[in-house]
DNA sequence: CTTGACTTAGGACACATGTTCGTGTTATTA
DNA sequence: TAATAACACGAACATGTGTCCTAAGTCAAG
């Protein structure tokens, strides 16, 4: 006979990946073509090839005929290792549940005189240590739940933006931003990281404070001003002793 | 004019129902043909126009011209159901999912001007229309979830605690407070509902402001005053049109 | 080299599926 | 009553999408 038949070629682990990844994001599976662009793969045909090897060894399985019926049975995402089978379980109840629950990870501290703690550039693995957990239904509605982290907020530098000592704020990254979002920006001027409504004038950068009483900043010059990204949710928690 | 427009009709129930369970049990969304067959309709523009409905009000979202790409984000289950032998399967996975998500029912709204509306004495039954979903883990741990409920906030009269207009906040009702603790008062002078942190003094209450920019304020007569409840949580959300 | 199992490509095909249009019906309100 | 918005049906349409057929390239063993 011939070539022995191995563990999961590249390939088959960048499509498990890629499944992974998609439902997580869009709660829904992606098409065969869907699939074969993410891989290089223009022919249809070898796609449902490798699809039907995945489901032979039960990484995957889908009913025929049926468009995007692909569910993944064995999760993997791109830290890719080995991992723990007591973490795996959790990862696959957590994905059971990634309908209506997800988890956003939770990325420091952000304090007005700091800039804030961006996604490192190397992989961000699964943490569900330390991670927020959101009703997708708080969401909204198409929230690309990937890209969102989570951030504790530290001191008091921010009660103009109504966010308080111990708040959590969840920011989805982006460098730019729509009149009226409320954005995490870094001023030039003043060393310091505020979130503010944002405004574009004619000539200027409006940054209004949440509080109303208090008055809007002007930035004449767009480049002393740095978007972080946009605020899409701010909890406040308060603990009490007795119950 | 015409018929009014109320919240869902039966036929939204049961396509929420549908999708549900649908998604609980095969992983995917069901596609428009197939939920029609479920509620009795045969065309399939009907389905079209009754998810249309539910998009616009925000209970499933779902891309345009993507086979089965439905999400719901309101789960709705029909109270005691026959479970099939297939959902046996994923009963786990949606156990796990149901017990770290936790609906609160969203009561009204709070205005400062008025009194909290309290939990009506009548049946409190599970209304997922107006329910605010909470990953449990958001809450302390040994939160008595039941009682909880949400109000949304009306006006910008909330501001000395650092509470917007918009914004959602949970409550767990008591008439009385621990020292420290964050509760949602009626004051009989002012005639109206505020939320404060709570110290009761030698002779004294004081109600502290969550700003801490702000002044307390100091009740002598403790009849002037009525605790609520005791605030578990603030929610602020911000929509942003464009993802 | 030859063979045969594996891998890769391209594309035709059938049909599953979302969209849209025209038309008719019902209920509410002016 | 008439007007109008909401509800309902069916069919045509465009295209998204899974399936399958042919053909060719790759590689290890005989």
């Amino acid at each position: 006979m011939a070539r022995k038949r191995e563990g999961l070629s590249d390939r088959h682990r960048r499509i498990m990946e890629y499944l992974t990844e998609f439902i997580d994001e869009f709660g829904y599976s992606p098409s065969i073509r869907e699939i074969g662009d993410s891989i290089d793969v223009k022919s249809t045909s070898l796609v449902d090839y490798y699809l039907n090897q995945l489901e032979e060894k039960e990484y995957i399985s889908r009913e025929g005929r049926i468009s995007r019926s692909i569910r993944v049975l064995k999760p993997m995402r791109s830290a890719g290792k080995a991992i723990s089978t007591k973490v795996r379980d959790t990862v696959r109840a957590v994905n059971s549940a990634v309908d209506n629950l997800v988890n956003i990870p939770l990325r420091g501290r952000i304090v007005a005189s700091s800039p804030i703690p961006m996604p490192a550039s190397d992989f961000n693995y699964y943490d569900s240590e330390s991670g927020v957990e959101i009703a997708r239904s708080l969401l909204p509605a198409r929230e690309r739940v990937s890209e969102l982290f989570a951030l504790e907020v530290q001191g008091d530098s921010m009660i103009d933006a109504m966010v308080n000592d111990g708040d959590l704020i969840i920011i989805r990254p982006s460098n730019q931003a729509v009149n009226g979002e409320m954005v995490a920006v870094w001023l030039d001027d003043k060393d310091e990281t505020t979130l503010k409504y944002f405004y574009k004038e004619k000539s200027r950068i409006r940054l209004q404070p949440a509080n109303p009483t208090m008055d809007p900043i002007y930035i004449d010059n767009p480049e002393a001003l740095r978007i972080m990204g946009k605020v899409v949710m701010v909890i406040r928690q308060y603990k009490s002793e007795i119950l």
